[in-house]
RNA sequence: GGACAGGUGGCCGAGUGGUUAAAGGCAGCAGACUGUAAAUCUGCCCGCGCAAGCGUACGCUGGUUCGAAUCCAGCCCUGUCCA
């Protein structure tokens, strides 16, 4: 582990965001004598982030943890232009309001794990619409285009995976970095932004803004970029069977987003500690040694402390419990998905679907006839087995970790 | 504007007149084994229906045929090359 004289290198590197670093000396000097603000900048798409952002908005917070000052960047106007980077096809356009919605609803995750505020280090959001959607071409083509070669921007490997496969690249996306670098340069000259970070997949897109800011203004700029983050049975994290696992509290109830963290992979934990939580890393060390099941009670303190970082301390208490009670109680816990019984009862596969466990009448009836679906517990075979409202609060599980309550109507 | 190649289920990708709701792989779901883990093995994997069956589906619109993802025409879209 290389020594650095920083506070914020140590402890970026110590937990392990470091991937890729633009003159690591430079930036530690700097943030050994200044207070760096330093930014990355996440999309508007869609009304909540994912897990995957995850890494890049605890990153942030550790910046503000060292004394440094977060800059939160939402692509109001990249968004409507469409990154290219990893997207096999490209992304809807969104209307304008759509966008600021989605900005303001993405905020209050930040304002769980960001102080905002006037002070040096207090964190800021701002929107690059602002700047960009001011700029004229012209005048974009004539400051920023002499110092873009369009034989370096084929290298890139957003730009050179899309050829290779043969896919289309419109024109709007191949602007994308362009607009990305020249994000930089102003968060240069607005805030004396000094760093960007992001995801491994943004270097490209990190460099060539600390080129365009070296040519046109002269300034140094720093640059690092996170790990790849994928499980350690290599899937990209954030993805579930229900789909993405999304930080805001209104896109996934808190009981869903502690049973993601619960349900880790050995090998992720100690790794999962020391991005997504606060623990101390000696902690972190002793949990990530559990041998065998004891691990377990290390992916629970996981659950815990993410869930109360992103969802507050009542969400990850209450799904805690819950979990508790329906997996070692056998017995059920009030995050669980509710579905009403009706007056006249209803049949099992009607059930599955009412509560959101089955996407179709067929799909539940499947699940039936491979044995999948139990009701207080125990098996049922049969799809024509009747839940009826006098039997009261029922358990109903798909598989061994689906579960949820009938309730009568 | 021209020539050529292509557009198949969530994704990748076979299929060139009937036995094709469409091979195979990935992803997903469930079962076994476990520790709410991984790996492995097994089953499932368009919708409706108890079922027989019906409805949708292979870029779009028409056509040929008893019968089309498969043949024909026009259109739309993508890629490569040429102008």
């Amino acid at each position: 582990m290389t020594q650095y004289a920083s506070s914020l290198l140590r402890l970026l590197d110590e937990r392990g965001y470091i991937h890729q670093m633009t003159d690591a000396s430079g930036l530690d000097a700097l943030a050994s004598k200044q207070v760096v603000p330093g930014y990355i900048g996440f999309d508007a798409t869609a009304p909540s982030l994912h897990v995957g952002s995850l890494v890049q908005i605890m990153l942030l917070r550790r910046l503000q943890q060292a004394g440094h000052k977060p800059i939160v960047v939402m692509g109001g106007g990249t968004t409507k232009v469409g990154d290219p980077s990893g997207k096999d096809e490209s992304r809807k356009l969104l209307s304008g309001a759509d966008i600021q919605a989605n900005i303001a609803s993405i905020r209050t995750v930040f304002e769980k794990l960001l102080t905002f505020g006037d002070s040096p280090s207090d964190a800021i959001m701002v929107d690059n619409d602002v700047w960009l959607s001011q700029l004229s071409y012209v005048d974009l083509l004539r400051d920023v285009g002499p110092h873009f070669t369009i034989n370096r921007m084929l290298t890139f490997d957003s730009v050179k995976l899309r050829l290779e496969r043969e896919q289309p690249l419109t024109f709007l996306e191949f602007n994308y970095m362009i607009l990305q670098a020249y994000d930089f340069r102003e968060l240069a000259l607005r805030h004396d932004c000094r760093l960007q970070m992001g995801g491994s997949d943004q270097w490209g897109n990190i460099i060539n803004g600390i080129e365009l800011t070296r040519r046109m203004e002269g300034r140094e700029l720093f640059g690092v970029t996170t790990p790849l983050l994928t499980t350690a049975d290599g899937a990209k994290m954030g993805k579930t069977a229900a789909g993405a696992v999304w930080l805001n509290e209104d896109a996934l109830p808190a009981y869903d987003f502690w049973q993601y963290w619960r349900n880790s992979d050995d090998r992720d934990v100690g790794k999962f500690l020391r991005l997504f939580t606060d623990l101390p890393l000696d902690e972190v060390a002793r949990l990530e040694s559990l041998g065998g099941a004891e691990i377990n009670a290390a992916k629970v303190v996981l659950a815990n402390e993410v869930t109360r970082l992103v969802r507050g301390e009542e969400a990850a208490r209450a799904a805690e419990a819950t979990a508790s009670a329906t997996f070692t109680g056998g017995g059920l816990g009030e995050d669980l998905p509710v579905c009403a019984i009706p007056a006249e009862g209803f049949t099992i596969v009607d059930a599955l679907v009412g509560i959101g466990f089955a996407a179709s009448r067929g799909e539940a009836k499947r699940l039936v006839a491979g044995g999948g679906a139990r009701v207080d517990g125990e098996a049922i075979a049969d799809e024509a087995f009747r839940i009826e409202p006098a039997s009261g609060d029922v358990r109903i599980s798909s598989g061994k970790k689906k579960h949820g309550v009938l309730r009568p109507a």
